[in-house]
DNA sequence: GTGTGTTTCAAACTGTTGTTTCAATCAATT
DNA sequence: AATTGATTGAAACAACAGTTTGAAACACAC
């Protein structure tokens, strides 16, 4: 009887749920589904998790801690520029979020739930928004010190953001609009890259345009 | 008897069905539910749809038609600067693409389906988009007539309409993140103000590092 | 081998869902 | 008023979903 731990009934059970929650979401996933595909039986989710709701709930924390070890940021320097943070920080995005055919389960769900909520997870996943959020939003204030429009910035952020989120939100809407070649040479790298000197530039100009008005 | 159209039984189930679909989806959303709030019977939804798939697909239909005939492009003149109609196109987006508690349902239930596509209703809406994604494309073009590397200019088109779509699919994250007034006070016209500045900065970057190499 | 706790399983249970059925009611026409 | 087609509604149906039940099987310690 094997002992690692991801042999285990339950271990299975998590991880096909993880898998099934993530793709079709928490009501149009059914208990017999998962159990199906662990190769338990329905009600062994009671046993382990009591009910479904919990099982989704131990998914997403899974998901969640998964995520934060798998894309972790660089250790910065006191000598760090900026722009290098600001690359570090979307390239680490852009890894958590970008999610293809390969990639497990994890990011899709923790996608899932930040773009709706769950009653139950709602706390997990928003509470670890907020610190790169704050983080950010830091690294524009170092980059933009002229500009001090706390409103600005935020929406600054948002559009930074916004670029990496694209590629889980519209997936389905890329992969319909480039052809198969070119979708499949869309590698995280690649795309960190593009917004990176997007966002930059932008972020050079607004500088400028800062520093010009004093 | 009134002959209004939004007073008829089905009217009121389309709508009742398309508020309910956009939020929760169709696997999650139930027919008995619909029925309640649009004042019907269940068996109506049998008698004038057949099923609640035909349902689904008439209110996607539905909101598809509302959404383009809501938010138009203005007509372009012949010696329409590139900047304004980029400008323009963002503003029309953001339109599309904003839907806050006051706002129906139809954009929300077409950006469902654009970020999990239904077999009944990937082709209407995907038709849809190419034709927007090759105009973008060409704004791209000439405003930036020295990039030629079509896949840069993709990845450029993904990143200005990945910032108007992040105040959709971000929704909960956006609403988490600010206090109340200032979340109340994202209005179309100043998110499409601050994505249009910011990407014409960061082209105007591009278009200078482009020429500068010739 | 016995006792105890853990795990698994098939069957059962209860509630819900989409759909159907059929008769009553309504509306329009002659 | 009678006829015909349209519309509505309550009840029924079949399938399915989450959950529970209780016994069998398993695992481990003594």
């Amino acid at each position: 009887m094997a002992t690692k731990e991801f042999d285990t009934t339950r271990e299975r059970i998590i991880d096909a749920a993880g898998e099934i929650f993530a793709q079709r979401g928490f009501d149009s996933t059914t208990v017999r589904e998962i159990c199906q595909s662990a190769g338990a039986n329905v009600a062994a989710v009671n046993y382990y998790f009591g009910d479904k709701q919990r099982l989704y709930v131990e998914a997403v924390v899974r998901a969640h801690r998964w995520r934060m070890e798998r894309a972790k940021l660089p250790e910065w320097s006191a000598d760090t520029s900026p722009q290098q943070k600001l690359r570090d920080f979307i390239t680490t995005f852009i890894r958590r979020v970008r999610t293809g055919p390969a990639d497990t389960w994890h990011s899709r769900l923790v996608m899932r739930e930040i773009g709706n909520p769950s009653a139950a997870c709602a706390e997990l996943v928003q509470s670890s928004i907020r610190p790169q959020f704050d983080l950010l939003t830091g690294i524009l204030r170092e980059i933009l010190p002229n500009v001090t429009n706390e409103k600005e910035l935020h929406l600054t952020t948002f559009s930074i953001v916004g670029q990496c989120l694209f590629y889980h939100f519209a997936d389905p809407v890329v992969r319909n609009l480039l052809d198969a070649k070119e979708y499949d040479g869309l590698d995280v790298e690649k795309l960190a890259a593009h917004i990176a000197t997007f966002s930059l530039a932008a972020l050079k100009q607004r500088a400028t345009r800062a520093g010009a008005t004093r």
